[in-house]
DNA sequence: ATTGACGTTTACGTTAACGTCAATTATGTT
DNA sequence: AACATAATTGACGTTAACGTAAACGTCAAT
């Protein structure tokens, strides 16, 4: 079989890149097991090659969502209904949408209200830290109380 | 037995506002087992009087912290160790205050890392957002896309 | 004296989110 | 063909963070 460089080219742009599990592990540094889990819990859903799990791109972002939402708090299953609605973003009809505005709109919420626990926790740290260094000052004289100890 | 007026005010002053369990359960919409855990876990340390706990200011603010922590998601022994380290800094010797900014560093570390994932996470849906409306101005005909609806 | 209302301890149950291990099945390698 | 390598399914174990229920104490009000 001949091939023209036009049909290279568009068989190599088709083959998506793909990984298997245990190279998603690796990446995203958590295991094979956790991942079949979350599969096992309806939020990633790999092509199968025989037996085998494909992974894709598609794949990857949302294992990507996946574990930067659990550093959040979040639970799978909200994590679950959060790519719900943005699946519904994609696929909705005009009478969901504006539903699907609410929807969100309670995300942010909940967002933002994470941002400013964060920010609290932030600010106390930072006072923490300044109390730290004034002790720091007074005990080891009454002078140099700077930013960073030299050596 | 006749007081002062002086000696009144320092006995007013002295009496620390206090709660009990189920005040604090209701005002933080928790619940009295979950208190009491976190006693268990070393960290809250009310007072007795006679069997009953007692909490004060302190404790309120403890509790405060440790929910938000939680909200954040930080695990009890997280949350366990950064109390530890804002003991330190009250308590701490100066030896030890030095390792202690190494501490706080690492715990401003998590924070600040975060809350690059909560502004991605932000980000991402601000995006579902605008993806959203821009397919429901399509569908409602191709005109009036503004924020709002007007009912 | 009894009845609630609240609080306590002890102990076992439950749920989420995986870990661990065993048995099996391809897949490529020598 | 034999073998190691990697993946899969199933099943049971584990940990954190409480929930739930039983049995008892305390104190004020009826």
């Amino acid at each position: 079989m001949v091939e023209t460089h036009r049909q290279i080219c568009a068989a190599v742009e088709a083959a998506e890149k793909t990984w298997g599990i245990a190279d998603l592990a690796a990446d995203f540094e958590t295991t094979a097991r956790a991942i079949r889990f979350y599969e096992a819990e309806g939020l990633l859903t790999p092509r199968r090659e025989g037996q085998r799990r494909i992974y894709g791109r598609r794949d990857r972002t949302r294992l990507r969502l996946i574990l930067r939402g659990k550093r959040l708090g979040f639970s799978l299953a909200e994590i679950r209904e959060i790519f719900g609605l943005y699946e519904d973003a994609e696929t909705g009809e005009a009478g969901q949408l504006s539903l699907l505005l609410g929807r969100i709109a309670e995300r942010r919420a909940a967002l933002e209200f994470k941002r400013r626990d964060l920010a609290a926790a932030l600010e106390e740290l930072d006072e923490v830290e300044r109390g730290c260094r004034r002790r720091l000052g007074e005990l080891t004289g009454g002078k140099a109380a700077d930013g960073k100890a030299a050596t």
